[in-house]
DNA sequence: TTGTGGTTACGAAATTATTCGTAGGTTTGC
DNA sequence: GCAAACCTACGAATAATTTCGTAACCACAA
């Protein structure tokens, strides 16, 4: 099994922005974070360099405005947050964390059919193999 | 608004615990987190006493072997922790949370079945309203 | 009664995560 | 050239979480 990364809550936070980006400088995921709670900007900046310590994210530092962008799989780390909920609150139940994203969550009737459509990829799928 | 409780991971690694057994001593407990890792009994004891503190457990201690039971909403708690991934990691989108977990986590044909069901439920309901 | 094994209480250390001040370098506009 | 306004580096304080050692208490069997 690989190793396995596990971003603090923070490093989500800016993970989710850069992989929404694609590339960002310190400045710009520091306004973004800013839109959700205050935080100073030595501090975004630290945690950003921490990040790129632990290979998080990597940057080019050619300019003097160093430019980052996330440097793991935003899926890889998606499935890993997800298993971990479901294997620690659901019971290793994925069917009861679906159910409790869609029942607390409203989504909307063009995302329901959507899903409904996946679902019958998935069963498709199965039967064939 | 009401207060946000935010459990620690090693929090809801009780709670959960305690969710499925229904109540719990101390001994119990412990024996369940041990399959899953190495941890001190005082630690699950002094966890424990933590919660209780927080209010996030109750416990009986009319007998010397004090006893357990969470105390805060099982459901309550889930709809938060998925929220928050929803809003942290999936910008939003319930719809991409769920995909995930059925695309990493297989579920069975008759989990699926289940879950279908349940978004035509959905369906009907917005539609009467 | 006494010892053994299991229990709780709790301070405090260790670890991990977050925040920020300050120093010093770079860019820009005038 | 120079000042103002930006930038990065980084040590260190703080906060939050987890871990554990030790003491004291309790149950029970010999």
């Amino acid at each position: 099994m690989s190793e396995q990364i596990k971003p603090t809550a923070s490093e989500l936070e800016i993970l989710n922005i850069l992989w929404s980006k694609g590339e960002g400088t310190v400045r710009e995921v520091h306004q973004v974070l800013e839109q959700n709670r205050e935080v100073g900007y030595t501090t975004t900046l630290k945690l950003m360099q921490i990040m790129l310590d632990k290979q998080l994210l990597t940057r080019d530092d050619s300019t003097s405005r160093h430019v980052y962008s996330a440097n793991v799989n935003q899926e890889k780390i998606q499935g890993q947050m997800v298993k971990g909920m479901i294997d620690t609150m659901f019971n290793g139940s994925a069917k009861q964390l679906v159910m409790q994203a869609l029942g607390s969550h409203k989504a909307d009737k063009k995302e329901i059919e959507e899903i409904k459509q996946y679902l019958e990829q998935i069963e498709k799928r199965s039967r064939k193999s």
